[in-house]
DNA sequence: TTGTATGCGTTATCAT
DNA sequence: ATGATAACGCATACAA
C-alpha cells in the first residue's frame, strides 16, 4: 500500500543528489541533517561526554532515522585499531581447537574484540601465510599449535606481532606462551598402562609437523624403555586416520593403543568395534585432549584432559595486555590430568 | 655463523628518522626509498601492467627490503571492499556447522575471500547484533540457521545486505537461500521406523528458536498421525542435552528416539549405554546431519544425512555472485538421505 | 561545548 | 609510463 504513494517519489527529491559509491550514509550525511559538524556526530557516536545532552539526543535521533552505522573500516584506519583479533588453528574440525576458540572468544569478547578465525588445514606452508594475512586485518594474533618450523616462525615473528603462542614453545621467539605439559600427561598414561600390565603399546602418530606429536612420541619412547615395547604407527589427526590405522596398530600385537588425540583414538575405537575387537577387554585405548564427545562414546574414552577453554582465556589475557601496551603475564604451562574412563583395562596376559 | 656478518648494520643509518604512530612502513616510505611516487608503488604492488619492468623490479626490491606490507584496512577503505565474508552460526561446537564453514571457506578462499566467523551461542537476541557487527567489517554475510524471528530478521535485513540464508527460509526476506528439505528426511525416518515396527517414538526437541526443530517436530507429528504415538521431549542441541534427556525419553515408553541432531542423539546414546539399555536391541536411535563422528560410534548412528559442505559452497556461489554485481543463482533445496546404520532395529514387541 | 582542519594508508582519476 | 591529487569515512588535536 505504502509502496507507490507519491507519483514521482524518486530519491532525487528526498535528500542529497547522487549516491556515492561507498557507504550509503556517512557521518557527514548525519552532520548535515542534524545541522552540526561531523566532529560532533563522531563525539556523540563514541559517547564523548563533551556534548550538550539535548544536542546529543538530536544527533542520535537523526543518526538513527537515517540508519547511520559507522564504517568499521574507516574507524579502523582512523583509530589505528580494528577491534579484531586473529586466531589460526590447524584444524577447525577438531573439537579441541574449538574449545580453545570458545575460551578466546569469550574472553576477548568481554573486551569488545571479535575473532578472525583461519584454518590452516594442517598445512605448515599455508599456516604462516594465513597468519600474516589475517594479522594484517586484526590487532593481534593467536597462533594455536603452529605446525611451522621453529626457524621460519622465528624469521617471520616480527610480521605477526603482537601475537601469543598456544600449545607450543618456539626456539628463538619470545612471544608470550600458553602451553600444556604433555610429557607429564604421557607419563601418567604410561604409569596407568603399566599398572594394568600392558607390555606392548602402539602409538597412533599425529601429523609429522605437529610438535605436540613429537613430544608425545618421544616421551612415550623414553617412558617405554625397559617397561614395555612401543610401536609407532603412522596415522594423522582425524577420525578417519585413526579408523584406518587401527588395523596396523593391532598388527603390532599391542594390547594398548595410544592415539595422538581423541579424534584418532575414537576413530580407532570405531574400527575395533567394527571388526569385533572388544575395548577394553581385548585392547585398551587412550586419547589426548578430552573433547566433549569422549565422555559419551561407548566405551567412554580414557584420555589426557587438557583445560582447553583455559588455554584460550589465558591467551587473551596475554594478548589483551600487549594491546593495551602493558607487559603480558608470565608464560603459563598447564599440567594435564589423566581422565580414566572405560576404554582402558587390564592387559590380557 | 652467518649471524654477525656486518659490523654496524643498525637501522639508524638506513632510512627515515622517527617512527609514526600507525603502520611501521607505509607506501610512502617505499616510494621515497625507491625514488618514485606512491601511485607507482601501488601499481607495482597490485601487478598493474603499466609499469616499466625494471622499475617494477626495483620497487619490489625496495618494498621487500623495507619489509613493506600494505595495510589491509587502508586498502579496504580505498577499494570499498574488505575481502572478508562474515558467517554467523548458532554453535561453532556443532560439527554440522563446521562442515558448512569448511565448504564456505574453501569456495570463498578460491576467490580470495577470508572468513570472519561469529558464534551466536544459540542466543537469538545476540545473533542479529553479531551479524550486523561482523557484516560491517566484511563485504557480505552468510547467516547460517538463524534463530531470530522472521519479523526481526525481515526488519534488519537491509542492514546486513548482501547476505544469503542457509538452512532457513524467512518470510518477507528475498535473500538467496540454501536450504534442506528436512520434512522429506523426517518422512524417511518415519517410514524406516514404521517398517521396523515402532509404535512409540520420542523426539528429543532442539532449541525452541530453531526453525529446523519446529519443522522436524511438526512433520514428525503429522507423520505420526495414525501410525505411532509421538512424545516430544524437551532437550536442546548439544551432547549434554541429549545425555540428560534420554531418561525422560525412556520414561515415555518409546522404543525409538529421534534426536534433534546427531549431537543430541549421540548424547542420548551415551546415556543409554551408561544405564545398560542396549541400542538398537531395546531402543532405536536416530539423528540428523550425519556429522563425521556418527560413522565411528558404537553402534554407528542412523541419521538423516545432509550435504553439509555443499551448503557452504552453494552459499558462496550466491554471495560471490552478488558481490560481483551479478544475479545470484536460484535458491536451492537439498534433499537429505536417510543413512541407515546400526542404531536402529526392529521394535521389541 | 562546538567547529575546522588534518591525518590514517591506499587506490584511482586525471594530467603529463 | 609516471606523478600529483583527490577521495574513502572517521577520529582527533587544535582553534574558537
Amino acid at each position: 500500500m505504502d509502496e507507490a504513494a507519491g507519483p514521482v517519489a524518486g530519491p532525487a527529491e528526498t535528500g542529497a543528489g547522487q549516491r556515492r559509491r561507498g557507504q550509503t550514509v556517512t557521518i557527514r550525511d548525519v552532520a548535515r541533517a542534524a545541522g552540526v559538524s561531523p566532529a560532533t556526530v563522531s563525539r556523540v557516536m563514541n559517547n564523548r561526554e563533551t556534548v550538550a545532552p539535548d544536542l546529543a539526543r538530536r544527533v542520535q535521533q537523526t543518526a538513527a532515522s537515517l540508519g547511520y552505522r559507522p564504517s568499521a573500516v574507516a574507524q579502523g584506519l582512523a583509530r589505528g585499531r580494528t577491534g579484531l583479533v586473529a586466531i589460526t588453528v590447524p584444524d577447525l574440525g577438531n573439537p579441541m581447537f574449538q574449545s580453545v576458540l570458545r575460551g578466546l572468544s569469550r574472553a576477548a569478547g568481554r573486551d569488545g574484540y571479535r575473532l578472525l578465525v583461519t584454518d590452516s588445514h594442517e598445512l605448515p606452508l599455508e599456516e604462516l601465510v594465513l597468519a600474516q594475512e589475517s594479522r594484517l586485518r586484526a590487532d593481534g594474533l593467536v597462533l594455536c599449535s603452529p605446525r611451522s618450523h621453529d626457524r621460519e616462525l622465528a624469521e617471520l615473528a616480527h610480521t605477526i606481532e603482537p601475537f601469543v603462542l598456544v600449545n607450543r614453545n618456539v626456539e628463538g621467539v619470545d612471544a608470550p606462551t600458553v602451553a600444556v605439559d604433555y610429557a607429564s600427561g604421557v607419563r601418567a598414561v604410561c604409569a596407568h598402562l603399566g599398572w594394568l600390565g600392558h607390555s606392548r603399546v602402539a602409538y597412533l602418530e599425529g601429523p609429522r609437523a605437529s610438535v605436540p606429536n613429537r613430544e608425545r612420541r618421544e616421551t612415550l619412547e623414553a617412558a617405554a624403555e625397559g617397561r614395555f615395547a612401543l610401536h609407532v604407527v603412522e596415522c594423522g589427526s582425524m577420525l578417519e586416520d585413526g579408523f584406518e590405522a587401527a588395523d596396523r596398530a593391532l598388527a603390532t600385537g599391542a594390547t594398548a593403543i595410544v592415539g595422538y588425540n581423541d579424534l584418532v583414538a575414537l576413530g580407532a575405537q570405531g574400527k575395533l568395534d567394527e571388526i569385533g575387537v572388544r575395548v577394553p577387554d581385548q585392547v585398551s585405548v587412550v586419547g589426548f585432549d578430552d573433547i566433549p564427545l569422549s565422555r559419551y562414546t561407548a566405551p567412554r574414552l580414557t584420555t589426557v584432559a587438557v583445560p582447553q577453554e583455559d588455554l584460550g582465556r589465558e591467551a587473551w589475557q596475554r594478548l589483551g595486555a600487549m594491546l593495551r601496551g602493558e607487559a603480558p603475564p608470565a608464560d603459563v604451562c598447564f599440567t594435564p590430568r589423566l581422565e580414566v574412563r572405560q576404554s582402558t583395562g587390564p592387559a590380557l596376559r
